[in-house]
Parts: C-alpha cells; structure tokens; sequence
DNA sequence: ACGGATCGCACT
DNA sequence: TAGTGCGAT
C-alpha cells in the first residue's frame, strides 16, 4: 500500500525522465535502417509471432499496442518490422537495453541527485541545480539556451496556440513570476539542455516531466511524446488533478483505483477532495488514507533517492501450456540456465560497482488446475548467496526442492512449472578503504586468458593449486575511492579486503609458510569443515535446507573445476573479460579459528577484512552471514 | 497459452 | 527475517 511522506517544506525542482519506447530506439541504434519506419521489438517469436514489448510511434500510428502478438501487429500493420530480443541461455536476453540504460543514467546524473526508477526512466531532484541558475544565470539572459526549452509544454498555458514558442518563452523569462515558477523555469531549462546531451550523446530521444514533486512530474512526463517535456506550475495543479481519472495516478492503477471507484465512486483524482482524512482512513487504513488525501491535493513528501543502480538482480522465464516443466531434471536444466546469467551479472556487478549481493531467492509458479481448487501456490525460498556459478546452482536446486517439498504436503496432484526465477538481493556497496576477500580463481589457462600460474607456489594440494590461478587484477580498484561514503548505514554483513594477485604475494612473503598467492587464500579457508560442524551444533545451518551439503558442494567444485572450466573455455570462446567466469572466494567460507593461528602482523590484517564473529545466538534460525559477521552497530 | 521479464515496495 | 502480495513498465 502506498504510504505518504513527511513533506519537505522547501519548494522543490523535480523531473522524470522517461525514454520514448527505449527498446525499440536501441534497436533503431543498431540497424539505422529501422528509423522513422513502424518497428516493434518482440520477445521470442516461435508462438504468435512473439510478444511485443516496445512499439515505435509509426507503429502506435497503424494501432499496434504492446501486449499484442507479433502475428496480430503483423496484420494491423503488414509493413511493420519486427527486431527480436536477443537470446541467451534459451531466455531473452535483455543486458543490451540494461547497458544503453546505463548510458542514459550516466548523463543524467550529471546535474543533481538521481534515482534509476526502471531501465528506461529516471527522477531527478534539481532543486539545487535551478536555484544557482536562479542565482547566476536567470532564464532571461542567454537566447540560445532557451531554443530547446521553448518547446516545453507548460500546464495551464494553451498548447495549440500558433505563437506558443513565443508564450511559452515569455513564460519561462516571465520577471514578475513567484520564485517557485522561476524554479521550474530554471527546472526546464536545465532537463532541455540534458535531454539535448543524452540525445547528441546516445541517439536516444527522451521525454520528460518537471514539477515540484515526484507524483507531478512522473504524471506528465509521458503526456506530450515522444522528445518533448511539460512543465507543472503549482497554479495549475488542482485543475489538472480534477479531471485526472484516478486509474492514471501511480498505484491507483490495481486494485486500490478500482476499490476507490466501485466502493467509493471516485473516477477523478479530484473526486477525491469530498473525503474527509478520516473517512480515507478509515476506509484503507491511516497510511493509505493520508497518502489519498495528499494526492488529491497534489501534495507527495516522496523523495528522490540517490541511486543509480538497481537493488536486485532477477532472472526468470515461464513455460506457458504445453511447454510447462514436469520433472526435476528439466527444472534443473532450465535453472542452471537462469543462474548462469545471474552469476554472470552479479559478477559483473561486482567488477564494476564493487557491490556484493547477499540473498539468493527462488520462485516459481505451478500451473493451477483444472478449476479444482488447487490454488495452493509455489512457496518463494531464499537462502545467503554464495558466488559462484556452480554454488548458484546448486543453492537454487536445492530451494526449489525445499519449496516442492511445502508445496506437495498439501497439494497430493502432481506437479507442472509454469515459470521459475532467480532473484539477487540485499546488496550492498563494499566499503571504500577497506575491499572485499575476492578471491578471483580461473579454471586452467586457456591460450587466451592472461591468467598467471603462480611459479613460486609450492603445491601442497595438488587437486588446487594445479588447477587455480590467481588473475591479475587492477591495482587501482582496490585502492580507496575519494568519495566519501554515507555512514550510519549498516554495511552490514560483508567488510572485507579486496585481494589483489599483487596483495596475495605481499601477504605470502610475510608468511612463509604459506607459499604462493593461491596458497594465502586456501590457507584461509581451511577448516571449513569444522566451522561447518560448528555451525551445525550450534542449530544455525539446519534451517538452510539449500546448504545442507554446501561443504561437499564446495570441495565437489574444487575438483570439478578444471574440467568444467574447460568446457566453458571452449563453449565461449575464450573471448570473456576477465574476471567473468571468476568464482569468489566467500566470506562466509572463512573459519575465524584459522584467522587466531595466523601470526600477528597477518592477523591485524585479515582482521580488518572480517568483523569478528559475534557470539552464536542459538535462538536465532538462520545461518546468514551476519549472524556471523555482524554490523558493526545496530 | 497469464503479454514476459524485471523491478520496487509495504505488510506481516 | 523470510515470505507474500501489489503495482509498475
């Protein structure tokens, strides 16, 4: 349910970014062949010619909706070009819009606070930026600057009117305008000049709303497309919101804008005024009913978060019909598939964000029944998430088995998937300064990966350190990033030490009886074994049904590893940036006894890698990393 | 055979 | 917390 937010009493300058049918213009990007010409992209295409997921305005011009069938599409419009989703792993594929996304976002954040919304929309919080234009540069001084933002639509002001550039300018330089509309002035100027950057920078058009709150500009970000913007003036906000049908406000679109027109037969956001807060409360509770309240009155506390990355990685597809799953060896095979890409992003997440994901969830659905009343559902499952393809895989079999399991205690039918999907969550910034315990291993030298054999290791396993290289790593990215992290966060689970090939020498020659830089991090994560008993006694594992075996996992993978690294070396090429069928070395894996025999000097410093181990709370059920690697504070 | 693949959030 | 549910694109 919604929830309303403190409001912030200084006037704002917000704006939402919304690109105009974003897949479609990466497409366009590609082959510019398909510019201007009615073009759609689709998802698989063995079924009805595939689903449609973006559609240009040439096509929306021939009546092609998304949600159609290629097919369909196809006959409303027989000229219609249709681009496939790439795939991968027999899923779609969608890291070409995530990365031209990225691209996007880099841009916009240039100019003040920035939140990724979706892959293809962003808020931006300009407040600060307009006031030192306000300062510094008043929308009337420079002619040029104002040639794009002329075209704004500005709410309230007549659209059609032949002059309107000359009214809209006079708008934006109007002397006599309250300080809040000289803000969005400054608000529009300012997202013109960015949309003019992102499309001189990337070929994509944008659209874009800009208002004094989150609410208000998302609402008309997408009023006047595609590449124009629209400008709310507070003046014009009630008359907006009276004729705005409720399904139109974000979240109204379910069941609550349903709910507020069949029980309270509201079909206008405005419509909304002739209720009481308390009649609102009382109705969909006390946070819901603020929240209505507000709305209706144009009044969103929401703020714009600073974040340019998303929270959590998912990868998923469904077996509609004739297509579902019916045994366990299908479900692995088509999980292995969704984990690989999951480990592939989170990997590459890691490399390039130095963020670590710390759970690891499982859903699925199970097709319902013949109308029999078999509307039990496929429990979600989650467990710590250990990196590494194959422990991936292995932690998501074994979730989906513990969630079968639920499911068949009370439902006694058999069992058929309609779709399944992996999901990376709770993932956290590494601390700058200190780095993380990485521990980036490859499978055996191919001939084109700058893998380096680590000569002066002597092997005590030989089963390891035949097998394992350690790969260079760049020495600057372990080396603290000038930006100042935001504290009283808790970092949670994970402080730990990037370990760079380098860094894993210099620790050796301080320790010489571990010899070679593979033999640092084995050294370390021996006696895995006990700590596994450890924890067992302790009652902190037995609820992980998906770990139960992951010691034996691990050691299975050690040995697996090299033959499997072949396979993969020879199925990708050899072409993959390194790093990307690295497995890491797990937190988690650390016995904190082995750490108390190191000497001294080592151990202050693995020391600063890992929190202590907090004393075992036997109450507790989970085994996750931070019931062993706690906050700091909290 | 549910538009599919992803996301975020509030609630319990 | 883990798990459910809703809503969005």
């Amino acid at each position: 349910m919604p929830v309303a937010r403190p409001e912030p009493q200084e006037p704002r300058v917000i704006a939402h970014v919304d690109m105009d049918c974003f897949y479609v213009q990466v497409e366009q990007r590609r082959n510019p062949a398909l510019r201007g010409q009615p073009t759609a992209v689709v998802q698989y295409n063995d079924w009805k010619g595939g689903g449609l997921i973006a559609v240009s305005y040439e096509a929306r011009g021939f009546g092609v909706k998304r949600s159609m069938r290629g097919d369909e599409a196809k006959r409303v419009c027989p000229g219609i070009n249709l681009v496939q989703v790439p795939v991968a792993r027999g899923k779609a594929d969608l890291n070409l819009y995530r990365s031209a996304g990225s691209e996007v976002v880099a841009i916009l954040a240039s100019k003040g606070k920035c939140e990724r919304a979706s892959i293809d929309e962003v808020y931006l919080d300009l407040t600060d930026a307009a006031k030192e234009m306000l300062l510094q540069a008043p929308p009337d001084s420079p002619e040029e600057i104002l040639i794009e933002a002329a075209k704004s639509n500005i709410l309230g002001l007549p659209s059609d009117a032949s002059e309107k550039e000359k009214i809209v300018r006079a708008w934006l330089c109007r002397p006599d305008a309250d300080s809040e509309d000289k803000l969005l002035a400054c608000g529009a100027i300012i997202v013109a000049q960015l949309r003019v950057r992102v499309l001189e920078e990337t070929q994509f058009t944008c659209s874009a709303g800009i208002a004094h709150n989150k609410m208000l500009a998302k609402l008309v970000s997408g009023m006047h497309k595609p590449a124009q913007q629209t400008v709310v003036p507070s003046s014009s906000v009630q008359d907006f919101l009276a004729s705005l049908p409720v399904k139109k406000m974000k979240q109204l679109g379910g069941k609550l804008g349903s709910s507020l027109q069949d029980d309270l037969g509201v079909e206008t956001i405005g419509d909304l005024l002739s209720f009481t807060e308390e009649k609102l409360q009382e109705q969909y509770g006390v946070n819901t009913g603020t929240w209505l309240w507000k709305i209706a009155r144009g009044i969103s506390g929401e703020e714009v978060e600073d974040r340019l990355l998303p929270k959590s990685h998912g990868c998923g597809k469904t077996f509609p019909g004739p297509k579902a799953l019916k045994n366990s060896a299908s479900v692995k095979g088509w999980l292995d598939q969704l984990c690989e890409e999951l480990s592939e992003r989170i990997q590459s997440d890691l490399n390039q964000n130095k963020r670590i994901a710390q759970t690891l969830t499982l859903h699925a659905r199970v097709s319902k029944e013949n109308e029999r009343d078999s509307v039990k559902k496929f429990p979600s499952k989650s467990c710590p998430l250990r990196y590494g393809t194959w422990k991936i895989q292995e932690d998501a079999m074994k979730l989906f088995e513990s969630g079968l399991h639920d499911f068949l205690e009370y439902q006694n039918t058999g069992w058929s998937i309609t779709s399944l999907s992996v999901t990376a969550s709770k993932i956290f910034d590494i601390p700058s300064g200190t780095s993380s315990i990485l521990r980036y291993v490859k499978g055996p030298s191919s001939a084109s990966s700058p893998a380096i054999p680590d000569s002066s290791s002597v092997p005590e396993d030989p089963s390891l350190d035949n097998n394992v290289y350690v790969t260079p790593s760049n020495e600057e990215q372990c080396e603290p990033s000038t930006s100042e992290k935001e504290d009283g966060k808790k970092y949670s689970a994970i402080s730990a030490k990037q370990c760079s090939a380098n860094e894993a020498k210099r620790i050796s020659k301080k320790f010489p009886e571990v010899k070679g830089t593979s033999s640092i991090l084995k050294f370390l994560s021996r006696g895995q074994s006990a700590l596994h008993e450890k924890r067992k006694s302790d009652g902190l594992i037995c609820s992980h049904p998906g770990l139960e075996s992951s010691l034996e996992a691990s050691r299975a993978e050690e040995h697996n590893a090299s033959a499997q690294g072949a396979d993969r070396s020879s199925t990708n090429c050899g072409a993959e940036p390194s790093g990307s069928n690295a497995w890491m070395f797990n937190v988690e894996d650390i016995d904190p006894a082995v750490v108390e025999e190191l000497p001294p000097e080592i151990r202050r410093e693995i020391q600063g890698w890992i929190r202590p181990p907090k004393q075992p709370n036997t109450k507790r059920r989970g085994s996750t990393i931070s019931s062993y690697f706690p906050p700091a504070r909290s």
